[in-house]
DNA sequence: AAGGGCTCCAACCGCCAGCGA
DNA sequence: GTCGCTGGCGGTTGGAGCCCT
């Protein structure tokens, strides 16, 4: 995608695929300066890139202790069971599984496990399936927030997530957290008295 | 070998919330 | 209170590379 640059007054941005100079650009004004104010470091690095622009490749690519590629067994399961329970709030699911990032995440969900779920789905299962809930659970987490703002959902009983499992702390992917995840997924409890997450 | 279809992923877009003026 | 700016998020798109016929 070539930059269209004539006939206007307003600042136009390079767009598309970054070269290996811009990352080079970015990443030393970011070593040097921090990244934060994502229109400051646009504009000061010299980089003819939206702030927006600058904050994705930073985050998706450029950010030290990042991991591409090779998602393992135990991180398929997580993102599995994380979506199950959060639907696609990718950037939570990203926060449990650290060096990776929410785009990472919800590409390998749209290229590789929808699909698996959809064939799961097809074929007839009579075990209790962990993998076929989540567009279900999807609507039990909306339908929750819809009868939490009407204040008319009495249903059952509703978590906010966030504070339950404490989300701002970063760093915390210990099996303590997994484990407590894990045992909450399988507790009976939490199906017979109705209990969604939101 | 070629070309058409498919897959995967980087990047963009639009919306929304938070915050300061 | 409201307005504009900024950052963050999820959804979507476009293109490069792979696969199949």
């Amino acid at each position: 995608m070539a930059p269209k640059n004539e006939g206007s007054a307003k600042k136009v941005f390079n767009k598309g695929a970054w070269t290996a100079e811009e990352d080079q650009k970015l990443a030393q004004y970011i070593e040097i300066h921090g990244a934060k104010k994502w229109k400051t470091v646009a504009i000061k690095s010299d980089l003819n890139r939206c702030g927006k622009s600058c904050r994705l490749r930073w985050l998706n690519y450029l950010r030290p202790n990042i991991k591409r590629g090779n998602i393992s067994d135990e991180e398929e399961d997580l993102i599995l069971r994380l979506h199950k329970l959060l639907g696609n709030r990718w950037s939570l699911i990203a926060g449990r599984l650290p060096g990776r990032t929410d785009n990472e995440i919800k590409n390998y969900w749209n290229s590789h496990l929808s699909k698996k779920i959809n064939r799961k789905e097809k074929t007839p299962v009579t075990s209790t399936s962990q993998e076929t809930a989540p567009a279900k659970n999807v609507a039990t987490i909306e339908a929750e927030k819809e009868a939490s703002t009407t204040g008319s959902g009495d249903e059952g009983v509703s978590f906010d997530v966030n504070e339950f499992f404490d989300f701002s702390s970063e760093g915390t992917y210990g099996l303590e957290w997994v484990n407590k995840f894990l045992e909450l997924d399988e507790d009976p409890w939490i199906t017979e008295n109705n209990v969604t997450f939101v």
